[in-house]
DNA sequence: TAATATCCCATGATATCCCAGATTTATCCA
DNA sequence: TGGATAAATCTGGGATATCATGGGATATTA
């Protein structure tokens, strides 16, 4: 398996600990990693997540560092300033910094999203409101754009 | 053989598990998986079923990971994060998770139903329900436009 | 030395493995 | 062609492993 997929929701403990689900953790050892690269998303209402390969591959597509371009330096800067490498524990945990979480609006449980080659740690109420929002969207792209609707 | 064809109806078990019919079992082990990729159908009614070759090409298709475009095509975001992957086990079947089942309307038996090169899951009767309609709708179309229906 | 993070182990719940009947499908030989 | 034998498939259930979570004990850091 080397693709994140679906959605699992863990609670975070008093200590601060939530386990990353078990299928994420395989995906991530497959690449070799037993860490996680977390940063905000652009819109900061949940987390982003992925391994370091990820970043490094961001770096590139980026253009690396480039002294004279004040656009990439700035795109670069916002995510590698803010993201931070967690390492899982021998029981799959991490913990995830406090004011991350707060960001995110996530308190008690967060939902582990799966997106492919990355993921999303969401307050679970609110994934489910924007998946139904994405829902409502894509319905309403196919029924104005062309009819050949199949199931 | 390299497609999924006809219609199996299986019997899921109190423990939750179901067999993948062994043709499509062939056809999945002949790509290289032991597992399958399932995901709600679009309006609901029903499970997609294929496997990963066909999310890593959706993948593709959508791009790879951009943390800065806010949202990347929903629609494929909704699928990786509904699509599980389950391993089909040594005696050939696979667990679907409860919700999957109930958002499907299914329960004690499923038909799995060939698509060529990927399949679909249904509660048995809802499926032939579907059928009739569906042959009924192509007829029709048939009779008054004389287009090309499918099926 | 407080406060915090990490390690280690325990525990239900759940999924997975393994084996054994029961059916169906395929194969073979007369 | 038919009927008997063999193989594969589906199903059931007990035993085992995995997973998420909790908490105490040990290390780190300020």
């Amino acid at each position: 398996m080397a693709l994140f997929l679906s959605t699992y929701v863990n609670k975070i403990d008093k200590k601060g600990r939530v386990s990353v689900p078990a299928r994420f953790r395989t995906v991530l050892a497959g690449k070799g990693f037993d860490s996680v690269v977390l940063f905000p998303t652009v819109n900061g209402d949940a987390i982003d997540g992925c391994g370091m390969d990820v970043m490094e591959r961001l770096l590139e597509k980026i253009g690396g560092f480039d002294p004279l371009s004040e656009d990439r330096e700035s795109y670069a800067d916002a995510l590698m300033s803010d993201a931070i490498e967690l390492t899982i524990d021998g029981d799959g945990r991490i913990m995830i910094p406090l004011d991350m979480l707060e960001n995110a609006g996530i308190d008690g449980q967060c939902a582990f999203v799966g997106r492919g080659d990355s993921f999303q740690i969401w307050q679970p109420e609110a994934f489910e409101i924007r998946k139904k929002e994405a829902r409502a969207r894509a319905a309403n792209k196919r029924a104005s754009s062309a009819g050949g609707g199949d199931d």
